[in-house]
RNA sequence: GGCCGAGUGGCAGAGUGGCCAUGCAGCGGAUUGCAAAUCCGCGUACGUCGGUUCGAUUCCGGCCUCGGCCUCCA
């Protein structure tokens, strides 16, 4: 079964053919470390993360690049209204989105490439850019020279009349051609800035992806994904760069872009205020339910977010868990893969269909006749669940984490329990049933069940 | 203004030229001391107006509505 993934550079699903199977090469957009992250920012997070573990299932090497962006105007306004240096804000949000995207279930990539790390390879293709004639210096600027590469706005599909008549931007004098964007921008005394040919400076925002692709990845690469909101300028950019700093050559062979989350139908945004922190969302919610809510829609459409959202996931993976709780004691077999929900995840990342799929499962292990099939039938969910990144833990940690953060007394539930069993054993149902009631109002629910009375919280 | 998406049952959300999505919620039944959980079953869903077709939610065209990009943005 191949693996069919939509291409926007030609707007239209392809089976994916990467170079070389045996070192396969992806490239993600990663956060600007200055703030917490929101959800939304999140979901390209997820949503490759998806497609890694979808690689990796695949192809016996996958080399996953996902960046840090730890230099940015905006890091600089960050660290000069606290007054501290930049590396204290961009440290500190580094740490902060690794844990909140751990949370998540999201894998490590296999690189995480800084920024500032790489500052000598981006000006060394800016060199190279300047040599082959498609970039300029004025004012000390470097600037990438657009009309010198024919193939500009093929990604995003717009001309270069179209971007001109809809710029809301003011032209700078020094740019020969309005569209021409920066490679490299002067820096003041009171800013961070590296040594450079064109004096002390820092890198526009476009290059350093291209320099870390190069340097980590090669020069072609098969996957570059990101935010529908990075299609232009940014991976137009990206591609006009990197395909002229390479003489030609094809920079991303399928270019990816995830949907935007949407709160009352309208963009999260930082700049729109209409934000919710991964962060503050973790306190509500278990990761995993976060993580399901955001794998609820496919990846390609908006997804509107509310608490009514996560209520759901979590409520779904509750059932499922209950499923596993119940056959905690058996081994699932080895080796066993489940087909169908690989088959959705192939077709372009349809983790909806994959959930239902999922879904599907949960209600035959539930009906599972007998312990062989319900081995089988808990090593599929299992495998299954491991693609998407979900249901890996123990069914008990998933039942006590709920417990744990709704802070109710256990130890005042298990009396209440323990009392009501001997009513139950008494035969007397009026106090059995009040014991309940006032279980309940502690925003419990108690199942008698053949193995005993459990207890969970209430939704 | 240019370019690009989207409108599916109470909610979320796939998909398809004629047949079941799925989950959540609701209703009925089985089960239960009562519940819960689980299982079984139920609801005449596809923005609108035309066209193509034996047949369209699915293809084509118009219209309406909503959103995104064109500026930092996942």
């Amino acid at each position: 079964m191949s693996l069919i993934l939509y291409n926007t550079l030609t707007r239209r699903k392809e089976a994916f053919a990467p170079r070389d199977p045996a070192r396969v090469t992806m490239y993600v957009c990663g956060p600007t470390v200055y703030n917490y992250a929101h959800i939304g920012n999140a979901r390209p997070a997820v949503v490759f993360d998806v497609l890694f573990r979808l690689l990796l299932a695949r192809y016996p090497q996958v080399i996953y690049a996902r960046n840090v962006t730890d230099v940015d105007d905006k890091i600089n306004t960050a660290a000069k209204s606290q007054g501290v240096p930049i590396k204290t804000i961009t440290d500190k949000y580094v740490e902060i989105y690794r844990a909140d995207m751990g949370a998540l279930g999201v894998l490590p990539p296999t690189i995480e490439p800084c920024a500032t790390d790489h500052i000598a390879q981006m000006i060394a293709m800016i060199a190279t850019l300047m040599k082959n004639g498609h970039a300029y210096a004025a004012e000390g600027h470097v600037m990438f020279d657009v009309p010198s590469f024919a193939g500009y706005g093929q990604l995003s599909g717009r001309n270069r009349d179209d971007m001109i008549a809809g710029a809301r931007v003011e032209v700078a004098p020094f740019k020969k051609d309005p569209a021409d964007f920066v490679l490299w921008k002067p820096s003041t005394p009171d800013l961070p800035g590296w040594d450079s040919p064109w004096g002390r400076g820092r890198p526009g925002w476009h290059i350093e992806c291209s320099a870390m692709i190069e340097k980590h990845l090669g020069e072609t690469i098969d996957i570059h994904g990101g935010g529908h909101d990075l299609i232009f300028p940014h991976h137009e950019n990206e591609l006009a760069q990197g395909t002229c700093a390479h003489g030609g050559k094809t920079y991303a062979q399928v270019w990816m872009h995830n949907g935007f989350l949407t709160m009352d139908r309208e963009k999260m945004s930082k700049s729109l205020g209409n934000i919710k922190t991964v962060h503050e969302l973790l306190s509500e919610a278990p990761g995993e339910a976060l993580r399901w809510a955001l794998l609820s829609a496919h990846y390609r459409q908006p997804l509107d977010w509310s608490d009514d959202t996560v209520a759901q996931a979590k409520t779904t993976l509750d059932r499922a868990y209950r499923a596993l709780e119940q056959v905690a004691h058996i081994q699932p077999v080895k080796g066993a893969e489940y087909a169908p929900v690989r088959a959705a995840l192939e077709d372009d990342l349809n983790t909806p269909k994959a959930m239902a799929e999922i879904a599907f499962i949960v209600g035959a292990l539930n009906n599972a006749p007998t312990d062989d099939s319900r081995a089988q039938i808990k090593a599929e969910l299992l495998a299954a669940g491991k693609l998407l990144g979900v249901l890996q833990q123990e069914p008990a940690e998933w039942f006590i984490a709920a417990k744990k953060s709704s802070g109710v007394d256990a130890a005042e539930v298990e009396r209440l329990i323990a009392a009501r069993i001997n009513a139950r054993k008494a035969r007397d149902f009026k106090e059995a049933d009040r014991l309940r009631d006032a279980i309940a109002a502690l925003g419990v629910v108690i199942e008698d069940r053949a193995d005993g009375t459990k207890w969970r919280m209430a939704e």
